[in-house]
DNA sequence: AATGAATGAGATTTCATTCAT
DNA sequence: GATGAATGAAATCTCATTCAT
């Protein structure tokens, strides 16, 4: 009771949850800024950790990155098990999706898909194998939206080739709203996929 | 005579055409690996050109990048404008254009689409101008397509979105590719496009 | 009973033998990759001992190796007491430490003789007394091979010199050995040492 | 003239000679602490260069420390040159190369043999191939002593043992004069190998 | 006794940019 | 114009050692 109060256990168990807050800050700094214009002292700074620590739970950059793309990772699954759960019909569930992608404008406006911009860095890089993290990352949006036209009766193949068409448009709006700082442009692509939605879905 | 053969006055009158080689092993080496894991060293290497010459031709490293994204654009203006110039119909125009997004799936695969590589990697900064330069790049081809659905009887706003749809997918799909290493995925998002200009053309 | 087994009490009266599991550790490490590429880390790991545990022990990295020298050369000792032992003749005992020498040309060719690449080492640093610690070391192997040419019936200084002699040809074939990686060459050098050990005896 | 002064011309005609200067101080500190106690830091003070202006002549440590070895190998060979020109008989190049260990007692005892302690060292690192170039020197010696006593009349075989024994003597003898800060005993063993020079040759 | 966490000094390395000639 | 050389700031990473509990 005296050693373990409800902020240290809310951290994971972990004293003064500075892995947390260390992802925490990396995840913002990276989104923004890139993984090559971040340095690890900004992000000891900005998770107010001192920065020879980082490396007591993080033994490389990478390693960080790493848990920073599996921690946002998390947030993706969590977020299409709600729709899931909210949602008995794929359709529903898609156009839960799309409904998200026009409301985050703002975000997508300043600094782009998190996602995109991950994979878009990454895969010019021949170390590592974070790049092989970062589609993972990629994938599990595409195996989710492939799964939903499965679901509405598409072939595997069809059903495969319309996700792709649906996150290409949702990554391309996110680079154009990002590159034109047009917020809006999100929430106009996203009514369009509200309407090809249901086209396929008549379709299949 | 001796000193500046029909080759150099090409090059734009400059001794050894070195600004021309700079901007051309900057290019490749930009497009691959992105601006900011490319040196100027590298650069200078590639061109076979003295690194203290760079200096010379580019003030800074980010004029060279400016210089290099100005003649992407001039490549991208001739495409179109060979585009204009093969066909009459604007509608073939975009299948012209799609049937060569299409085609580069290999490149695409590599490495990406150069253009969303810079506009992902540069909006991503907040100094310099660079983010303004490389938008004005990707304005080039949302503005000729735009212009396309204008000809086929879209109004303004309209063809705007159509537009954005169409580079979205395009953005989108060359990063997929990318992501997943996989070439073909652009010619099946190509034949979606094809498919789907016939559609607004009707429409329109 | 169930707190102390008989390994334990073996293992000096502490608890788990971490002390000994530590020196074991770094008596492996310390041979193989030197004192200075050698962590404190790794050695924690390697003996299983976390590493915050080590400095209960051990006040500093100094003092672990000290008790490495000083575990080497009880060692060594026993090693010698052996020789003694078995034969009688001080030229047997000799010969048999020629004959061990032949023998380990395996672990030279590898690692070098653990004593030589630690005076090397040690030698090459002002700081603490360490190199005081490994000349104690080498001095063990020189005082015993003497001790037999004066029983020899050679005089103390002459005896001095052979043991010289004799534990240099055995570090220096150990470091030849280790850097041309030939096991083979420490046997070669054996047989030479034992021709010699009779031609001095026959002049002692 | 004016522009390449003599002080220029010694150094290579680069200006100022800091790569000499770099590699002069490099192997003054390495032979006296060692490779992995040399910071790059040292050798650029030594030096009187500018930190970062090492990686302009070494693109990394083990760059320099391999210009080093090659600089010492230059010693070495222009040593055995000078002793093939001075002696015709190849018994008195040798006893020419065994009175010059005599004489370098004082430098073993403060710091051992820069070969036998770069081949120690390196021989422990698994990384880079600098084992290979330290090995390279080292065979230097063993194959010029190997040469002698073939010319002695000796079997390629049984030449290539003497010269291992000639240079364990040696190597060892530099161990132990400086483990026991004692330089007389570099003499000693160098009088040892000059008898043992003449029992060979009477030999062979 | 034990230990997970913390810390700060220092090492190697990279690189845009400048300078002297 | 041209260029080899120079420079210093900053980044990543290591590690002996200490601390709080």
């Amino acid at each position: 009771m005296t050693d373990s109060p409800l902020a240290e256990r809310r951290a994971g168990g972990r004293r003064g949850g500075k892995r947390e807050r260390l992802i925490g800050a990396a995840l913002d700094l990276l989104h923004r800024q890139g993984v090559a214009r971040t340095s690890l002292a900004q992000v000891a700074e900005a998770a107010d950790v001192p920065l020879g620590n980082v490396y007591y739970y993080f033994k490389t950059k990478d390693d960080l990155v790493r848990a920073v793309i599996d921690a946002h990772a998390e947030r993706v699954r969590a977020t299409f098990a709600a729709y899931r759960a909210a949602h008995p019909d794929p359709r529903d569930r898609l156009k839960a999706f799309a409904a998200q992608i026009g409301a985050s404008g703002g975000y997508a406006a300043r600094h782009g898909c998190p996602m995109g911009s991950l994979c878009s860095e990454l895969d010019k890089r021949e170390d590592g194998g974070l790049d092989q993290e970062s589609a993972t990352l990629m994938t599990l949006g595409v195996d989710w939206v492939r799964e939903q036209f499965q679901l509405l009766g598409h072939s595997a193949e069809d059903a495969g080739d319309l996700a792709v068409t649906f996150i290409s448009v949702f990554q391309g709006a996110s680079l154009l709203s990002n590159t034109f700082r047009d917020p809006g442009l999100m929430s106009r692509q996203a009514a369009f996929l509200t309407r090809w939605i249901d086209d396929q879905a008549r379709a299949g």
